[in-house]
DNA sequence: CTACTGATTGTTTTG
DNA sequence: CAAAACAATCAGTAG
């Protein structure tokens, strides 16, 4: 299956890599970022999960995280934030280890995400209120996070456009870096 | 070697 | 407002 030619954007977004190794003139398409062309497939039928589930997630992930690159042009900011952990996400990171005691040898990131999902589903929104809580706070620290790369995206290179210009006034804002924040208020 | 795949849901982002 | 994209993960796979 490598014929699929179908692209719709540039893959390239937050990881930046994607293959685009495709430096050809035409510039017809990438064959591969089969990501989207999933729910393109599967928006048809689904004869598995009849509940909803219409939707599918596309993943990229530049392996190299932010430290190493390498020729091409992988990691453009590795300063770049990433979104913030959703509820599900704190969740699941503990649901990793659970499940991975129970079933040491699982290697496969689907099985856990399935049974993550499925007890997600499962638990109160008592239980799940611990998550929230601490997924919002991660939302905050995205914020602060996005704030400081603007800062450092507007200070180094010579961002002339693409700058979301605050159009008026003058808002000195003068965060200076490293706020010690408090963290971490325990109330459970 | 490096980027992608699988699968989950939630939020961030963009159109 | 709605749909898309992407967030972690881990080992395997393909180019």
């Amino acid at each position: 299956m490598s014929h699929w030619t179908l692209v719709e954007r540039e893959t390239a977004h937050t990881g930046g890599s994607q293959s685009l190794k495709w430096g050809g003139e035409g510039g017809i398409d990438v064959f591969s970022p089969m990501t989207k062309i999933r729910r393109f497939i599967m928006k048809g039928g689904k004869s598995k999960s009849d509940t909803k589930s219409a939707k599918l997630s596309v993943n990229k992930k530049p392996t190299t995280k932010a430290g190493g690159r390498k020729s091409g042009k992988a990691a453009k900011d590795p300063n770049k934030p990433k979104r913030p952990a959703s509820a599900f996400f704190v969740f699941m990171e503990e649901f990793r280890e659970s499940y991975k005691k129970d079933h040491p040898k699982n290697k496969s990131v689907a099985a856990v995400g399935k049974a993550g999902g499925d007890k997600w589903k499962s638990m109160s929104e008592a239980e799940k209120a611990p998550y929230v809580a601490k997924a919002e706070k991660r939302k905050v620290e995205y914020e602060k996070n996005m704030k400081a790369y603007n800062k450092r995206q507007a200070e180094g290179p010579q961002a002339d456009d693409e700058v979301e210009s605050e159009k008026s006034v003058s808002e000195v804002n003068d965060e200076d870096d490293e706020d010690g924040s408090g963290e971490e208020d325990d109330d459970e």
